[in-house]
DNA sequence: TCCTAGATTGGAATTATTCTTGATATTGGG
DNA sequence: CCCAATATCAAGAATAATTCCAATCTAGGA
């Protein structure tokens, strides 16, 4: 890694972000979100930010955060009542939590699948957003 | 309705509760909670517990709700970021949440579905909880 | 350049939940 | 039946994540 150039630039935002006044904090928190993919809380986000910009408030992670996840930008996922998480993967996924290491991985539907498929949904019901959290262990295969 | 007996005997309470002693403030909230199966949160439950215990403090509540979860009496459901909601319904289930009304309706897996066919899961991941919300409209169909 | 809307800050406020502590109640053994 | 051990309850204090608020600050358009 010799050619260390500014490594800013090396995340590219989405095009499309009809009304979103691209700071320079919500630039850092997409930059740190999508620089590490582990599902940080405000708080992680907070610090990690910090680096680049000190006087950042964690208020103002809040704000940031809250932003994007409007913008469709990033996602907000709760485990249980734990702090939330942010994650930087837009498309539809769940997650599995490992319970030994406290790890989140993606998890992805598999192609052509289709809730209706595995759920008995109410009549008439129009899903608009999905929450899929699981919770488990990894063991050596 | 003409033989208004004690209805708290309409609940039975489940058979084998190995190591839990079931005090009158934990009965009440039971059978609060299978009488109007609308998913309440811990306040809902105080309000309603307190027409026959009207001594019982919140915290009480929230230790009787955490006992009766530990020993997977009821579930405890969370949505966002709001206050955890209790579910006398203890198969595995996910739950539907109509934005418009604010209810929320339990959502069944359709008989013999396995989630591998529909998620790709991280190799090695043994499941041991799910949680799955839906958040939408109904429709009138 | 000036104005205005939107952004940022730091700290205070909020809210659900947990913790602490002392009082009570219940159980099993003698 | 009584006692000690243990579990439960209650009330309020404490905690922690998040939001709110008021006071600047900033960027971009007229």
């Amino acid at each position: 890694m010799n050619h260390r150039s500014n490594d800013r630039a090396a995340v590219s935002l989405p095009k499309a972000c009809p009304g979103l006044r691209m700071t320079p904090q919500r630039q850092e928190v997409y930059r740190v979100l999508m620089g590490r993919r582990d599902h940080p809380t405000a708080n992680e986000v907070h610090s990690r930010v910090k680096k680049r910009l000190p006087n950042i408030s964690l208020a103002t992670v809040y704000n940031c955060l809250e932003t994007l996840v409007d913008h469709g930008l990033i996602r907000q996922v709760n485990f249980e009542r734990e702090s939330s998480r942010y994650c930087p993967n837009v498309k539809e996924h769940g997650h599995f939590h490992d319970q030994a290491s406290g790890a989140i991985h993606d998890v992805e539907f598999k192609p052509g699948v289709n809730l209706a498929d595995f759920l008995d949904l109410p009549p008439g019901a129009m899903i608009e957003d999905i929450e899929i959290t699981l919770r488990g262990k990894l063991v050596a295969s």
